[in-house]
DNA sequence: CGCATCCATCGACGGATGTCAATGCATGTG
DNA sequence: CACATGCATTGACATCCGTCGATGGATGCG
C-alpha cells in the first residue's frame, strides 16, 4: 500500500474543501482520492461512528475521556487511540482543561464529506 | 476486533436506509455503527473512490473491467478484487453481457450514506 | 509532600487489507 | 477444434489496524 507519497501529516479539513468535487461529478485524480480516502478511513470503524455520535449528543456537545470509556466499551487506550485519530483527521478538537480533555464536534466537517459523496 | 455477530453476509442498501439516524442526531448503537462504518469502510479507498468516479463518468454510466485497469494504474485481478467490494457494499451492479462485465452505479447509494453523515 | 485521578504513549499481538502472479473458466473467433 | 480474450478466484506476502496491559506525566487534593 501507500502509494503517491505516503503523506503522514494530518489532515486539515481545509484540504479537504479544496480537495475534490464530488465523486460522481468528474474522474478524480489520485491526489484528491488519496485525500478523500483518509477522511472516509477515519470515519470507518463503528467504535470512532460512536464516538462522534455520543460528543454530539453529550451536554454542551463535548466530552472527556472518562464519559466515554464505559458506554462505549472499550479500554481507556483504545478510546485515547480513536480520538487522536478524530483530531488529526479533523472531526473533532481537543481542549484541555485541568486533569481533563474535552473533546467537541469540527462544525461542518461531517457534512463536508457528505457534500463529496452526494450528488451536487 | 470483530464484535457483536461479526456478520459476513453483503450489505444489502436496505440495512442502511433502516439501520440508523445520522450520526449527530442521537447516540448510536453499536449494531447501527457497524452497517455503517461497514458501507463506509468499502469507499475508504482510494482506488475505489477513484473506481466509483471512473464508472460514473464512463459513457452510458458504465464501464467493464478492460476500461478501468489501465487508467487506474493496478493490476487486472486488483480492479477486480475492488470492483467486488464495492458491489458486495451495494454502491455497484455487475451486469455479464458475453465476455465483459459492466459495472454502473447504484442510484442514490452514495446519496444514502452522505446522508448518514451531515446533518438533518 | 504523598497520593489519587485523568489521560497519552508504548509495545505487543492477532486479524484484516491491498497487491500481484498464477491459474482457471467462459465466451467469442479463426 | 484450437486459440485468444476478458474476467474471477486462489494463494502468498507485506503492511496496516484495532485492541489491550503497562507505564509515565500532569493535575488536583488531603
Amino acid at each position: 500500500m501507500c502509494h503517491d507519497g505516503c503523506v503522514t501529516t494530518v489532515l486539515p479539513i481545509t484540504d479537504l474543501q479544496a480537495c475534490c468535487s464530488p465523486v460522481t461529478r468528474e474522474v478524480m485524480d489520485a491526489g484528491a482520492a488519496a485525500t478523500l480516502s483518509r477522511a472516509l478511513k477515519a470515519l470507518a470503524d463503528p467504535a470512532r461512528l460512536r464516538l462522534l455520535s455520543m460528543v454530539s449528543a453529550h451536554v454542551d456537545g463535548e466530552a472527556c475521556v472518562c464519559d466515554l470509556t464505559e458506554p462505549l466499551g472499550l479500554s481507556q487506550p483504545t478510546v485515547s487511540h480513536h480520538l487522536k485519530v478524530l483530531v488529526d483527521a479533523g472531526f473533532l478538537t481537543r481542549s484541555k482543561r485541568g486533569t481533563w480533555a474535552y473533546y467537541r464536534l469540527v462544525p461542518g466537517a461531517l457534512d463536508q464529506v457528505a457534500g463529496l459523496l452526494a450528488n451536487p
